[in-house]
DNA sequence: GCTCTACTAGAGTGATCGTTCTAGTCATTG
DNA sequence: CAATGACTAGAACGATCACTCTAGTAGAGC
């Protein structure tokens, strides 16, 4: 069985893909993670900002190192966008629409209201814009259309999931992510012609 | 001055900006409209939700409209397209990086929990993804392509109103403007090589 | 000038929020 | 075996939540 320190991060976690971070209260949590107050506020002496972050900090770096283990499966760049556009949408449908990433939400809930929760998902985005940012300068795209072409991939994602929740359907989520291809073989080509 | 119901519209709205549905209370609304509690459940008798419907409908309707203009006045689609995004990245730094827009936040919040205002933000996107089609249609953009483009351009947009408020920072949206010009691009040179 | 409806006004409801606190269990270490 | 620190357990706190309720004001129509 799973420490409760664990328990505690994942049941969170869920918690926020369903309800977000001011939709989710503690009880819940603690009724999730079959686990006392007392040990929340034991591993997590901050309360809810803590968890919370720990929550963004944590899930940031699995969907990295998911995107990662994505890239190096694929034939190629634009098939590694494709693969995990196509990778959000089944786990959308088999999870009943929950929301495939609870960090989007939370930006926008406490952007306004939390420095510090902003700032960790500030981090997670920027890690992620980075990562994909490499590989594509590693295919050869320059550093400038490498950035802009990351940013938009993680701004269609995020906003593909709003589409896909809303109308419980994840065809939103496969059109962005065809037009995400479209974009990536449109700067691939500009490096083959050279 | 507005009537206490446009008052409690637009108080809403602003808070649901800053803190999103959940973090918004209808104390915090009431204070804001300088309206009792009384006037909140006499214009809408089913509370916080019909509220909320509210301000996502009329919201939706007014982003649909300034859409429209902006895309009249433009030369030519994709400038349209660039215009759009630079009005939102400027709104972005002219508020203090408040949400342009409430309704991507709400729908998240409540697609898992609340199904009449998960509805109610489908619609919306819905409508804007329809006006967006029509007017790409309206280029010879087959109709096809015209869905596609449309469905990225909106979640590009709630994408980058996710990255740019966790940033602080309008630079994402600018940055997400121009690769949709690209898409757009890419989309009428097939047409005017017909 | 009376009546009726529309609206204002805010105190009060029970429920639930995040957090604190005290008490207790249990394995490890001297 | 005594003692220490890690962790469990949940009752209790004041604050705040969405909402209800009663009372009162004001303007329109007769």
């Amino acid at each position: 069985m799973m420490g409760t320190r664990d328990r505690l991060l994942t049941a969170t976690n869920e918690l926020f893909r369903r309800h977000g971070y001011n939709g989710t209260s503690l009880k819940q949590v603690t009724a999730a993670a079959a686990a006392p107050t007392g040990s929340l506020y034991h591993f997590f002496p901050g309360g809810k900002d803590e968890l919370t972050l720990a929550v963004i900090t944590t899930s940031g770096e699995t969907y990295r190192q998911l995107f990662e283990l994505i890239a190096d499966a694929a034939a190629d760049p634009a098939n590694a966008v494709t693969d995990f556009f196509e990778a959000a949408a089944t786990v959308l449908e088999e999870t009943d629409y929950i929301d495939p990433c609870p960090i989007g939400t939370i930006a926008r809930e406490v952007a306004s209201t939390n420095e510090s929760l902003r700032q960790g998902t500030d981090r997670v985005f920027t890690s992620w814009i980075d990562a994909a940012t490499s590989r594509f300068e590693g295919q050869g795209i320059p550093r400038d259309t490498a950035q802009q072409l990351a940013t938009t991939l993680v701004a269609a994602l995020e906003g593909g999931f709003v589409l896909a929740r809303a109308k419980r359907d994840a065809e939103p989520l496969r059109t962005v992510g065809r037009s995400m291809r479209d974009l990536v073989d449109q700067a691939m080509e500009t490096v083959t012609a050279k």
